[in-house]
RNA sequence: GGGGGCGUAGCUCAGUGGUAGAGCAGGAGCCUUUUAAGCUCUUGGCCGGAGGUUCGAUACCUCCCGCCCUCACCA
């Protein structure tokens, strides 16, 4: 049961006293005849078009929540701000009458929505402004919002005054978050245009969007732990995806050429900085090509999503200058390797000798590693945060890869690549493995690797297999994170900040 | 899960072993082209929660809760 703090209890009584006076401060109609942006731009159009006369009065009827109120007696002012943005109003008493300007002046509120009719007219200082003839409440606001000032200095530089800045706030309360930090909302703003452009891409390249199951009875396509549910009914365990990969490939074994889906991933692992329990995925599958030319088109995606979102595909993250134009660097794992750590995998082939040699270098490799998973820790702790430049990593060891195919000189190394852009891991391909035989040796492979208690280890997909053996065309396959993507277009370090409602844990309030 | 930091008014933050302060927001008043409107006066807090040390805790200690950073984990 909500109790009013003194605030909240002061709007109240406003409330009261407003339908007192007969007024419904939440009324089911508004008469809204143009957008606040369209109500200036018909001003600017009229005073362009009266040259250095006085522009015709065009009657406008806008609405809003308050954004300043600033009450001054006789002639009182105010902003007021829709989705489209933020006009002044001016509420004089000569034009609204005596009581209008007392409801004004006395019972509405910073933040409270309301509806101006009125001209539009530029005030001496040369703010364009209605000039109000009437107004009305629409919705009262009973909780104050966090109040944001900013004073323009002389310089041209903005003072803040206060803000709502606290994270934890704000994403719990993202509502407030949105309605007092416009450059929130242009974050938002800018992932539905990330998410747009994939589709756009995607569309025009011929690609099929399709839906696949979110409750599966095998997760599978990703090493991660998954969330467990129950239908109550059929009396049955199911899993909350982790990937969306054996479902898209075994639409190409059903005569789709090419796929893609956009959706929620599901992963019961830590949460970090690049971490959120649920997660959007994009992934896509093409027949007849391979992992080469699944870079090609990667390229192209992500400089197509960063021009649509940003105008241009030269990017700035965190200061630095990212430029996502095609060609990108291409190196294979174990050069990169060498590269940063001088330590040569291929020469160490068993998780003992790694572990060895990375001590030697003095890393600190974590105990019980397979030796993929060290190999892997190189890559994240050693190469990752270097690649600011957009760059394709690619020839993985075969066995932290089980659903890639075999290169053809050198069966310990499979036809795959992670990209990285500004240290971020960015996403993940490869050609697909398409032999059944070998597929299945593989998950057996994995299971031996990690033992049937692992949490690691994987159920074998008969299914998948069956599917496989049915006949699947030479494909190309591609991951990768969206929410990673947003990050890097709106200069975001943290993922939460481009997730409306990131995972937090429960408060008791 | 480990390490570090933080939690004080609606918001942003000061602060001290003797039960709290500023700015903004709020309230009262003056003001019919203001613009962080201004000026005068003013309300407001279980100082995250529970224990402990102490004559006395918001401050010191322990535990708990939450958030941030970091490491671990993470195709």
């Amino acid at each position: 049961m909500w109790e009013p703090n003194d605030l909240e209890q002061q709007r109240l009584d406003k409330l009261n006293r407003i339908r007192e006076r007969g007024i419904d401060p939440y009324p089911k109609r508004v008469d809204r005849t143009h957008t606040i942006a369209e109500a200036i731009a018909v001003f600017e159009a009229a005073e362009e078009a009266a040259g250095d006369e006085t522009p015709e009065a065009a009657p406008v009827v806008v609405c809003g929540r308050i954004t300043s109120h600033r009450p001054q007696g006789k002639s009182s002012w105010a902003h007021i701000e829709d989705g489209s943005g933020r006009v002044q109003v001016w509420m004089k008493k000569d034009n609204i009458g005596d009581e209008s300007q007392d409801l004004f002046n006395d019972e509405i509120d910073l933040f409270d929505f309301i509806q101006v009719s009125g001209t539009m007219m530029r005030t001496r200082r040369g703010e364009i402004t209605v000039l109000a003839n009437e107004f009305a409440p629409i919705s009262k606001t009973l909780s104050p919002l966090p109040v944001i000032k900013e004073r323009r200095l002389d310089d041209g530089s903005v003072e803040r005054y206060g803000g709502f800045t606290d994270p934890e706030e704000r994403y719990r309360q993202r509502y407030a978050d949105l309605a007092v930090n416009p450059d929130v909302r242009e974050v938002f703003l800018a992932r539905a245009k990330t998410i747009s452009a994939i589709r756009r891409f995607l569309d025009e390249e011929g690609f099929l969007e399709v839906e696949t199951p979110i409750l599966q009875p095998i997760y599978g396509g990703a090493a991660a732990r998954p969330f467990v549910t129950h239908h109550n009914q059929l009396k049955q365990d199911l899993y909350l995806r982790i990937s969306f990969e054996l479902y898209l490939k075994r639409l190409l074994v059903g005569m789709y050429d090419a796929v893609y889906e956009i959706g929620r991933d599901f992963r019961n692992e830590g949460v970090s900085r690049k971490h959120n329990p649920e997660f959007t995925q994009v992934e896509w599958y093409k027949a007849y090509i391979d992992y080469n030319e699944v870079m090609n088109i990667t390229e192209r995606m992500v400089a197509y999503a960063g021009e649509q979102v940003t105008g241009s595909p030269v990017i700035t993250f965190q200061g630095h200058k990212v430029d996502l134009t095609p060609p990108w660097k291409r190196i294979t794992l174990r050069d990169a390797i060498i590269e940063n750590t001088g330590i040569d995998y291929t020469e160490h082939t068993d998780a003992a000798s790694l572990t060895a040699v990375m001590k030697e270098k003095g890393k600190h490799p974590s105990p019980d590693s397979t030796w993929g998973k060290l190999v892997d820790s190189l890559l994240g702790t050693d190469v990752e945060p270097g690649l600011i430049q957009p760059t394709f990593i690619t020839d993985y060891p075969r066995d932290i890869s089980p659903l890639a195919k075999m290169k053809d000189d050198d069966p310990a190394h499979v036809e795959r690549f992670e990209f990285f852009i500004a240290g971020l891991e960015m996403g993940n391909a490869f050609s697909e493995l398409n032999d059944p035989i070998d597929q299945e040796q593989r998950f057996i492979d994995m299971g031996r690797l990690y033992g049937e208690d692992s949490e690691e280890s994987h159920p074998v997909d008969e299914d998948y297999l069956r599917a496989m053996r049915y006949g699947m065309p030479p494909s190309g396959g591609f991951g990768m994170g969206v929410d990673r993507l947003v990050m890097l277009l709106t200069d975001r370090p943290n993922i939460r900040e481009v997730l409306l409602y990131p995972h937090l844990r429960n408060r008791d309030e």
